[in-house]
DNA sequence: AATGAATGAGTTTTCATTCAT
DNA sequence: AATGAATGAAAACTCATTCAT
């Protein structure tokens, strides 16, 4: 409402129709996004998108050419947001902003759930998604923690672990102890428990859960 | 007993009716596990299968009631392979007992990669499977690892941590440095290979990478 | 009722969407009757109807869930029609009222020839459909039938003849009379002859066609 | 058993052979009619009929050409048996004579009732089988009966009723009457009971119900 | 701009018939 | 001769997309 009051004055005609158009949009996608997470693309009906969305079937035409272009839409959103998260690694330096950041990209899945089970549940079933949507940006993350891990294992912090498999293990873990979340057989953790779990996860991957060491 | 010794010998016209059965019923489900794992199960079309398994599309007729009773009998399949394993884990007792049974579990996941592509894919959008074929397996084994832990922090030999906590990083751990190869972008490991990943698993998981310990 | 009121003048866009939508059912119902009196249901196939209705084959489908349904509406409409003419039976106290109903029935009948034929040709050949549909309104009739004759055997206006067995054949000959209209080899009669038919029916019934009387 | 003993003095290697085929026929012919009497000809698979008939179902084309054949086997078979009683309409000059013959066709529908129900049961739905093999021969009866009633009213027998109705009534009558033991929702009668009804049919028919006269 | 209705292209499934043994 | 298995043709049904209002 307050909107409005204000886009009467900044904001013209082809403005406002223009921002309705983009506002019917995502209510389109966050609607198919809920329905491709819970039954997978291809299982999912365009009857069953518009009454999730509380329109008639047809309408969805008048903003996507086709079933298909809404799941890209959805895709391209979520690796844009991930892009932005993705500058964040190189900047990785200390245990803080190792937490911080984990914290961060937490909360964006959580918080966009059925985006990002849309996207996993796709890239699971097409190599084209997985390739341009994932694996891109995995590798870009792969190599970016591998020279951090490297460096430290140079310089002594780390023991002198394959920085490779070290990445692996590391992502495989990350994204292993989110899948419930994730999947939706567990609720999405609250900010504190988020947080919690951040740290705890960098905790056993510094240092292990054995009291012995063994080397 | 007698019939099945007498059988070795000269198979009767039933029971060699009943092999050709079984035959093909396996020839067809390995035919759509390849497709299921790739495209997954709503995307991939009788005819598909069909043509997979070199057969006509009503032949497929002959040995499933219908497409999903194949995708049933995949699963069941599995289940039955991993109820095999599951007993296993309750004589987890020093490192090598566990990285033996990693080992082994991650052999069978490999050599059956498309069958366990399918169980993970529609687990992902059904949750009647996600339950009856995932959680049901999944609940076992994290209770009877969080026992190992719980033990093992007991005696002593393990750092005083959450053991329920511990038990969702090393599954999400194990199943997260498997995804590349579950999902096919990475070729299955080797055995020997196999071996090592097991074993720095393991190491990683107890020991940790950190050189210096925080506690 | 009031809407109902306003509706006879301007009928809203609801109104009206659920008026074509009761048309084109009635469409369907119509066309699918014409096949199913000609070929039986089971020899008809859905392209058949939709030809016969005018409409592309899917279009059924958003009248009705299956072909089978289309049987079904087709037989309850039948079977409202006919408990309409059915509680007429209970008034039945003369020559005059007996001839005028059988009159009505038959036309009912007539004019709506495929809808009799189908329930006609379904019910042979099902026993659900026989037991729903007509046997529990044939019981009605006959017990009606029944306690009319021992009525009229009663206060003497009728031989002491058996009730039951006079009723089976009271519907039998009726029923067969009309048999060769129903089942289209012969044309339905015209309203004046439909009356003749009545009469003469009821006129055989009541004194037979023998000169001499046997008893 | 006697047969064969007889057979093996009297009957070459052919004769066996085809006495076989024969009695295959008829097993086969049998099976279907059942099958066709519930269900109908459209809607029974060749797999019931084999199954029915305790055969493979690639069985019934050593003997049949197809599934249609056998449906025609059957309506000609009982058209032959229709055609040996009918010659017996033209002998009827009194009560008892037909009476006799009345009693004589009920007892063969009854007897093999599931061919019978068939050929009600297609006729019912196909133009062509109610041509070749009801019409026809209902015509034949009906033009003996017309005679034999014109005969009657001739010689003052009858009142002076129209010969045509009058056979129309009496065939739709008989056939009327026995329309709930064709249909199986009753037991067919015992040979005492099928007279009696034969000898109520007559009665009713020549007499009418009614103790007061109208004419 | 929004939508219910219509539909062609395609999907699952059935079944009469043929094939291989 | 008998039969289980295989299959092409066709059936019932679905659904993304277009049309008419």
């Amino acid at each position: 409402m307050a909107e409005e009051t204000i886009s009467k004055v900044s904001s013209s005609r082809d403005e406002r129709r223009d921002r309705r158009f983009q506002r019917q949009r995502s209510e389109i996608m966050d609607a198919a996004a809920r329905k491709f997470a819970d039954q997978g693309y291809a299982a999912t009906t365009t009857k069953e998108i518009a009454d999730a969305a509380y329109m008639g079937e047809s309408t969805l035409y008048g903003y996507f050419p086709g079933k298909r272009d809404i799941l890209e839409a959805i895709l391209a959103h979520e690796a844009e947001e991930m892009d932005a998260l993705l500058v964040q690694f190189g900047k990785i330096d200390d245990r803080d902003s190792f937490v911080d950041l984990l914290d961060r990209i937490m909360k964006r899945f959580f918080t966009h759930l059925s985006y990002t089970r849309t996207v996993v549940a796709e890239a699971w079933v097409s190599d084209e998604i997985m390739k341009d949507f994932v694996l891109s940006r995995a590798h870009q993350i792969s190599s970016l923690i591998s020279t951090f891990i490297s460096e430290k294992v140079h310089s002594g912090v780390f023991r002198p672990i394959d920085a490779d498999i070290a990445t692996r293990i590391l992502l495989g873990t990350f994204f292993g102890m989110m899948l419930p979340v994730l999947r939706g057989v567990e609720p999405p953790p609250d900010p504190a428990r988020c947080r919690t779990l951040a740290e705890t996860f960098v905790w056993v991957l510094l240092d292990g859960v054995a009291v012995v060491r063994k080397d």
